[in-house]
DNA sequence: TATTGTTATACTCTATAACTATA
DNA sequence: TATAGTTATAGAGTATAACAATA
């Protein structure tokens, strides 16, 4: 099979594969992805906690003090988004911001002490259902997976 | 590395992995999944078409007469979006209903000779966004990964 | 009584433009 | 003037309840 440049003539498409979703990257990445979504979700609503939640608390525990914007870009959003996003977070008492950098337009995000104990226990949660959700791999298969998706997003 | 039943002990959960986004299937699975999404997408405006839409068309072609109900479960959407879906497909000439089942409640639904021709020519578009946005991959990777999806989200 | 399709409604997610305060 | 954060708003997408016609 030749992939000089992935690319596809006219009479490639009317022939090629069996035509059938299931041989569109992107159809079954939507398909898997919407398994792992409602499952991550419903595990997470006994802690009132939302997917994009658990990622940013997690980025904000990898980098703290980062700004804003740069928790918008990690997250793949847009900053108004990221600015509800925290409200809740602040509500909640799971983080802060902090103007403490000298340009005082911005300010630090930092987890608080419950953000910190809360996003341990979430770990674990969120991990028991990766595996739940990817239980029909075997354990070298998932890292092979997590191989392939990585080669796909990275350095977009 | 063992893995009985893929379980998590509270030990592995604070240990285990790097603790990092980047080993949780379902967080890389969702950003690969929004690359090929908006990459499709923005392909597809050009026709005034949605990727649900062109899935849906996909479906009806595959299995001429099916039910709503039928497209709305091949679609994992709810019926009442289907209904809207459908309306969309058959204000714009590309799909009908039929009233022709022996039960007078439901439709067949079928693609028109428009349908038929554009869904050619979508097929073409779908694939090469499809090849684009995995031009990271040999052929030989994408097709493993392909495999691996599969087995993830086939027989629920 | 149950089911197909439908309407109405509401809630989430997302995208954009416009504003404020700093720079 | 440009940037960080914010507000307001509108558009998709999605979920549920309730209804009509048919079974």
């Amino acid at each position: 099979m030749s992939r000089k440049a992935n690319t596809l003539s006219d009479d490639d498409a009317a022939s090629a594969l069996d035509s059938s979703l299931h041989n569109l990257v992107g159809y079954v990445l939507r398909r898997a992805q919407m398994k792992f979504f409602s499952n991550l979700a419903a595990r997470l609503e006994a802690y009132d906690i939302r997917p994009a939640q658990f990622t940013a608390l997690t980025i904000i525990e990898q980098s703290p003090g980062l700004m804003q914007a740069e928790l918008a870009r990690a997250l793949a959003i847009e900053p108004p988004q990221a600015v509800l996003l925290v409200n809740k977070l602040e509500e909640r008492g799971l983080a802060m911001r902090v103007r403490s950098n000298p340009d005082k337009r911005s300010y630090g995000l930092f987890l608080s002490k419950a953000g910190e104990q809360l996003l341990k226990q979430l770990k674990t949660v969120v991990q028991q259902s990766d595996l739940d959700s990817s239980s029909a791999l075997s354990a070298e298969e998932r890292e092979q997976l997590l191989a392939l998706l990585g080669k796909l997003y990275r350095d977009e």
